[in-house]
DNA sequence: CCATATAGTCAAGATACTTGACGATTTTCC
DNA sequence: GGAAAATCGTCAAGTATCTTGACTATATGG
């Protein structure tokens, strides 16, 4: 870690924000990591966050942009790369001629499948390193102010390194 | 209105990364809010970030560059922002001619207690919503997490999925 | 004094977004 | 039935953040 310097000992932060900014980065970056050694180099940080809401069935773009909270010129541009990397791909929607569908291809799905895995595997190594208890504590925090929020009703939900999730 | 797709079987995530992600953008995007509602409508995350590691009384661009975990140019731009908003000033290190000492201004240092004063208020308002226990056990989580990260030889964050070796 | 490491800068480019404008359908409503 | 309006996707351009590469100026240590 940062080694304390003589230097006007300010310590860093360590508030809560820091703390859960930093947690969160290094899961991104262990998850990404994971996914690049397991063969799936395209995997960023981004698409994962829009992949996270495309069930495995597929979806309608639009519904997609609905459930992302980005733009849908950026969800557009993403899917774009997406398609041009092979992990998904657009067809027309038989029910609204304005409409595509969109849907994993195979590699889409293999991707899908090792980030299950993946994301089973951190969540091994951080119950080893803290304990299953702390462990628990950390998510029923995590939970309880997650509803404490929905009640408030403010923030926006976009989805940035999330896990592709299944049912 | 076409809207019979029955895709609504899809739960939402509920692993620890996105509840970390989760946690951490509200608590970024509540902190922002906060900070532009009280007059410093410059300020931004990755700015904050960078603010994070500079101390009230100053530091040398270098021991900042060292801090973060972004690349010295990246740091640059930062600064180079920073400065112009007049929220730092940077001058030159009479110690060492080619070093450069950053320092905050007035502006800055008004920030900077407005966001001492807005972190303790959002703090506050997450222990009324999970009580004092839950908030204490999230931070133990959290901090035993990040003590068993610097244990194991991690690297300290740096960002976009990629793995700079060499120190 | 020279070799080399360090501090900072300049330039160009990638990624992940944004807003604005637009053509093509579908829906609404009279 | 048909125009007005809403929706779906796209194209184009711009911004913020961060990257690598190349460079200058200064310091340091034989």
């Amino acid at each position: 870690m940062v080694k304390e310097l003589d230097e006007k000992a300010e310590a860093l932060p360590d508030h809560v924000g820091w703390r859960l900014w930093q947690a969160s980065r290094a899961w991104q970056a262990e998850f990404v990591a994971a996914m690049h050694a397991a063969g799936h180099g395209w995997f960023t940080e981004a698409r994962a966050g829009l992949l996270g809401h495309i069930p495995r069935g597929g979806t309608r773009q639009s519904a997609l942009i609905e459930r992302s909270a980005i733009s849908k010129q950026a969800v557009q541009q993403l899917l774009d790369g997406l398609e041009a990397e092979g992990v998904l791909e657009r067809l027309p929607d038989p029910r609204d001629g304005r409409g595509k569908l969109v849907r994993y291809t195979r590699k889409g799905l293999d991707a899908l499948r090792d980030g299950d895995r993946i994301k089973l595997q951190i969540e091994s190594g951080y119950i080893d390193r803290i304990g299953r208890e702390r462990f628990a504590a950390l998510m029923d925090a995590l939970r309880s102010l997650d509803a404490g929020r929905a009640h408030a009703g403010d923030m926006p939900v976009n989805v940035r390194g999330q896990t592709p999730e299944t049912k």
